[in-house]
DNA sequence: CTGTTAGCGCCTTCAT
DNA sequence: ATGAAGGCGCTAACAG
């Protein structure tokens, strides 16, 4: 570690003031071109890089935005963080991630700690554990935040989602279309407005198709996992249905075990639809049809929001974006 | 946003001094249990937050690090991210995150900026794009940086890796016990020592099975995906070979749509094996065995030995770990 | 054990 | 167009 250059280093080596060089280093109109020119180059021979805390504690501004999500080795939310950090670059800005792994503590010490001004701005998808927004409410009158694909309605921020319920409706009316005509449905994020959009989307479709929703066509997820194979296992004995969609990934795959365990052809005996977002959909087993959102547009789409609220450093009306997801049809699944 | 709370206001409140209640928060010896306690009530009472900008420039730790990686939505490295967030949080650290795209201008830029003192640490794995490692020289000599999976073996920092070499040398050996006698290798990370070594093992294993190595049953990685896809498509139509390893995956997919292409049937005619994290292996295509490395461990590790470093507080005798990898076969790749 | 003092590096009036 | 001075909030000697 070698002595570290400040503005005072450059100062001393140009013969000018402290402040004059902060200004010039700011671009500031006060200045003459001729000095900034002097002390841009000189910063940039000597490598000078200003330091943040210090520029922090007096500018109020931290160039930093958090983004708290459930799980970072989840397709969708990874492919949300790469468009969020793509456009966090362009601005200059850096990106903090914070995992809550679905726990709604982890989730509150991290909105916690972040009022202390680390962050200048929060996107946020929330934990699906519990159905609980308390911590929230504070925080969004606080600092700026913008809550994305996991949101809750009745808190007062900006927030984009993707089309849960039209999504699950057309994959429904799909699968009736295929000629299904017993079609069980994986339920999970039960606590989120998603999950529960999800499954309205599932009811209707059925209503319109002059189809009955039933119960005991219906799978909750549990955080176990040996117990949602094995009521899914149930579900295919007792029932047998003719298709099976799946509100998330985690529970279409013990869904597709099962079919191997059981004998059950996929997708001749049982068509399989998941909201899925796997980036390697060419790999995946031909025979599962996917829901996919647009999960790297959101994330560059959320953080433009957080940016336009930044940029105006008040409150707007708080926005509400909707994205479209994709039916991804792999040939074997589509109607015959 | 109301009126902020610092130490001074807990210092007046409680009429004591500024200093002592600095020190009863950092939980200071020097401080009798019955002041640390008031002073702790007030601040959880008070939801006192401190600043860490105001810290960070007095003390210079910034309690955070930064991972710099070449792409977030990538298996490996989300979930090498995910036991790095993991450790971190424990030890109350920040993760950074900074995607480099393969883009070593992008890695120069991110590198520099973080020498301004925002981060204790620094987690790296190196972008492909070049083999240039000038500015991580200078780098290591002013902050605790650990290289993970894609490093540089000559610069003096803490690494590391999995076995490439074996991993590689024993896929093609399992392909020979087959009866694979034309085995072709897709060749990537070329600039890197992790691509380098994969390729020195599939050499070796041929060797040791009296197999001939040929330049000509080589596929060599290319950015434009156009020109991967032909490259493979005329490997297989001159040379049809009975036998793939792929050293990432992004040549799995195009060697897989070619077959597709040319009715080669997986795994009869043509048994494919991929480096690959894909976390949803059991969707996969039945007929891609995987070499996968340990990516949440690494992770972990790699963290673990970031804040070894941080500890001392001086630079050791830089370790150097390496992970086992494991192939993951699929049934229907199985030798028969 | 507690308080006083002096900055960390930078930005920002306010003068000149 | 430039400079002087004060302070952001906190920590770290150093005294008591």
């Amino acid at each position: 570690m070698k002595e570290t250059i400040t503005i005072k280093t450059l100062a001393k080596e140009l013969n000018i003031s402290i402040s004059t060089v902060s200004k010039a280093l700011n671009d500031s109109y006060e200045i003459s071109i001729e000095t900034k020119q002097k002390v841009w180059d000189l910063a940039k021979m000597l490598k000078y890089n200003r330091n943040p805390s210090a520029s922090n504690l007096r500018s109020h501004k931290t160039k930093t935005i958090a983004v708290i999500i459930p799980e970072i080795a989840n397709n969708f939310f990874s492919q949300a963080i790469n468009g969020i950090e793509e456009v966090a670059r362009q601005r200059g800005y850096h990106v903090l991630i914070y995992q809550t792994h679905e726990n709604t503590d982890q989730e509150i010490a991290f909105t916690d700690s972040l009022l202390s001004g680390r962050v200048d701005g929060i996107l946020i998808s929330v934990s699906s554990d519990h159905d609980n927004r308390d911590h929230f409410t504070a925080l969004v009158k606080e600092i700026p935040t913008v809550f994305f694909d996991r949101v809750y309605e009745d808190i007062d921020a900006a927030r984009i989602t993707t089309d849960d319920y039209e999504s699950a409706y057309n994959a429904t009316s799909y699968l009736v279309e295929c000629g299904c005509k017993k079609i069980a449905y994986l339920f999970a994020l039960n606590n989120l407005n998603a999950g529960k959009q999800r499954m309205s989307g599932y009811q209707d479709a059925l209503k319109a198709h002059q189809l009955a929703y039933r119960e005991e066509l219906t799978v909750n997820y549990d955080k176990d996992a040996d117990l949602n194979y094995q009521n899914i296992k149930d579900l295919m004995l007792n029932e047998r249905p003719d298709a099976v969609i799946s509100s998330i990934e985690d529970l279409a795959l013990p869904c597709y075990y099962v079919c191997k365990e059981l004998g059950i052809h996929i997708p001749d005996d049982l068509k399989i639809i998941s909201f899925s977002n796997l980036n390697t959909a060419p790999l995946l087993n031909p025979s599962l049809t996917t829901i996919t959102q647009p999960a790297l547009e959101m994330g560059r789409q959320a953080a433009a929001i957080l940016f336009k609220i930044l940029d105006k450093k008040h409150f707007e009306p708080n926005e509400w974006l909707t994205l479209k997801s994709t039916l991804i049809k792999r040939d074997s699944t589509a109607c015959h």
